[in-house]
DNA sequence: TGAGCACCTG
DNA sequence: CAGGTGCTCA
């Protein structure tokens, strides 16, 4: 679809990447199914002769795979995923206006971001990040030096408000450009938007269920996550109140209300830079007189707030410069406020039930955040604009984790990590996982990963140690976390021995020395030794029940075996269980059965047969665990 | 010798 | 889940 042909800045792999994500509404249930063996199959010589040929096997298509177990995904329990709580009624031009209101917010966000951002603008913290990965564990430590970085650069930018010596022509073509791929992302940004609303609505007029393309057209309409978290989407609301059709009009009318919005914003915030920057080239002083003029929009009066100093600055006002310009832009007023930082991600989501008065606090200046979010991929507009096109300005950026530098930047693929993910957040800080962590709504929050210097801004805004502590470990760890834990715990139903690499692998946001390593590995076994327990305890209880063939060894999803399991590694049930899980828990609940049958549990080392064959069964971890932010 | 594992224990 | 221990293996 939309390719960004000015984009030097990979928005259009962005968005093409987006979209991917958008059209598949679901993600493979398991797209690195292995070749299943039968139980009658499973002797465990032949498995282990077959071992190679098995991993190899791995890739085949899964058709050859018997399925037993045909919930699949529709097994899941399908309603605690939406996430959505119930909300008072509220009248629906109120709601409307709530929406019109989130539209216009969005648009004055962008009025204010960043244009763009070089490549090399994120070396200098990641170097500085970099040397922090030394032996030593005393995170205070880290967190005071961290800052520097930042505070160089923007204090840097905030004093040098002179001598701006480049061609003007050239400075106005570069601007010129970033404001067409601006404008131009903004209206992807409208289309998007509307498509959306069509899909969606005509998604559920047919199905008339909420799956995941409700989700995402929810998500997307939805464009802000209410601090009060009261709201709930529109079509949710009028599915409650018995049906779409009768509200169609009302989604008209409101869709006709965000292209208007949308048309005149696009307009109204290039019309407004374009005139910015003329009266900054002309008069080089940091205070245009425009500034004060009443008569400005919204959007205009951001837009004036952030002009000020800086446009005067530098041998070379390249992109990051202009990033800098607009990240050093001094805080506003609070009544400014209000409306400015509607794009800017003010805390996590757990904590976005805070009130408005949230967005004001800002008890440090901007670029004296006292800690450090590290970003190494660099972030644009483009992405800004992404996730825009996703979440809207309220979305929870709460889970970015930025890019550690363990993760080579000069690898295409730490660009794309991040889109990847899903939003992480600490238990530490957050109590329990969200309820929309499931494989089918993965693309759905994907972007909540997305490393934007706003969140750098606004980390000033996170009201307590607690958050901070938890953007930060989002950073590179030294420590394993609750969500590492409860990553490992999935990572368990695709690998019960994944090797060291593995695990370095899929834990890139953990700083691996051997006590890490080993306390991951540690805690792989402690797995195993569950899972063992449980197969041979029921192993034995089929025995002692009677049950005389291992073919009538099921293990399903309800099963009380799958359950217990269940329980252990996927408590919130908030994740899909592949079925190739099932089929290896069947495998090895039958390799207990037989053996015990057979008398062999009188040989002390009897288990280790099983663990053998078990061993040969890992399937391969999917991509998007590879994600640090995953959870 | 160290890594990785299972097992036992708290 | 982590600590300790003993075993195996490279």
């Amino acid at each position: 679809m939309y390719e960004e042909p000015l984009s030097s800045y990979h928005s259009g792999s962005l968005i093409s990447h987006l979209l991917r994500k958008t059209i598949h509404s679901k993600r493979p249930a398991l797209n690195n199914a292995h070749l299943y063996l039968p139980p009658s199959s499973v002797s465990g010589a032949g498995l282990v002769e077959s071992g190679s040929t098995l991993a190899e096997s791995a890739q085949e298509d899964r058709s050859s795979m018997s399925s037993k177990d045909s919930l699949g995904e529709s097994s899941s329990p399908g309603g605690h995923a939406s996430g959505m709580s119930a909300e008072p009624e509220r009248p629906l031009s109120e709601h409307l206006q709530a929406k019109r209101a989130r539209v216009e917010n969005i648009i004055r966000g962008m009025a204010g971001s960043p244009s763009d951002r070089s490549h090399g603008e994120g070396d200098g913290v990641e170097g500085e990040t970099g040397r922090y990965g030394t032996e030593v564990y005393k995170e205070s430590k880290r967190k005071r030096k961290l800052p520097q970085h930042q505070e160089h650069s923007h204090s840097t930018t905030l004093t040098t408000t002179s001598s701006a010596n480049i061609s003007k022509d050239e400075e106005c073509h570069k601007l010129r450009e970033q404001l067409q791929s601006m404008q131009r992302l903004l209206r992807q940004l409208q289309e998007k938007f509307l498509q959306m609303y069509d899909h969606g609505n005509s998604e559920n007029e047919e199905k008339g269920e909420g799956d995941f393309q409700e989700d995402v057209s929810e998500a997307q309409l939805d464009l802000s996550i209410d601090s009060d978290n009261k709201r709930i989407g529109n079509k949710e609301r009028m599915k409650a109140d018995g049906g779409y059709l009768s509200t169609e009009r009302d989604q008209k009318s409101l869709q006709e209300m965000l292209k208007c919005e949308l048309s005149r914003a696009v307009s109204e915030s290039v019309d407004m830079v374009f005139r910015k920057l003329s009266v900054t080239l002309q008069n080089q002083s940091p205070q245009p007189q425009a500034c004060q003029s009443p008569e400005y929009t919204n959007v205009e009066k951001r837009a004036q707030q952030t002009c000020a100093p800086e446009l005067s600055d530098s041998e070379d006002i390249s992109k990051s410069r202009l990033l800098e310009f607009y990240e050093s832009t001094p805080v506003p007023s609070p009544e400014h406020q209000t409306e400015a930082l509607s794009l800017v991600v003010r805390k996590p989501t757990l904590n976005q039930l805070g009130s408005v008065s949230q967005q004001v606090k800002r008890p440090y200046p901007l670029h004296q955040a006292p800690f450090q979010f590290s970003y190494s991929a660099p972030l644009h507009d483009s992405q800004i604009l992404e996730h825009l096109l996703k979440y809207g300005p309220h979305a929870n950026f709460g889970g970015i984790p930025c890019l550690p530098p363990s993760l080579d930047r000069s690898s295409p693929d730490s660009m794309d990590l991040p889109w990847e993910s899903i939003a992480m957040r600490s238990k530490v800080s957050s109590g329990h996982l969200g309820q929309h962590h499931r494989p089918g709504a993965l693309g759905q929050v994907t972007v909540d990963s997305l490393c934007l210097p706003h969140v750098k801004m606004e980390c000033g805004d996170l009201q307590s140690m607690a958050e901070r502590s938890t953007f930060m470990s989002l950073n590179i760890q030294e420590g394993l976390t609750p969500n590492h834990l409860k990553k490992a715990k999935l990572m368990f139903f695709y690998t019960r021995y994944p090797s060291s690499n593995v695990l370095k692998t899929f834990f890139p946001d953990v700083k691996f020395n051997r006590c890490i390593t080993s306390q991951l590995i540690k805690w792989f076994s402690n797995f195993r030794e569950f899972y063992y327990i449980q197969m041979e305890k029921f192993a034995r209880q089929a025995i002692v029940d009677g049950v005389s063939d291992v073919k009538d060894l099921a293990v399903t999803r309800d099963s009380e075996l799958f359950r217990a399991l269940n329980m252990h590694y996927n408590k919130a049930n908030d994740f899909q269980v592949p079925d190739r899980f099932l089929e290896v828990a069947e495998i090895t609940l039958h390799e207990f059965y037989n053996a015990i049958s057979l008398n062999k549990d009188t040989d002390p080392s009897w288990k280790k047969a099983i663990y053998k064959v078990i061993c040969k069964l890992d399937s391969d971890v999917p991509e998007e665990f590879k994600s640090p932010s995953y959870l």
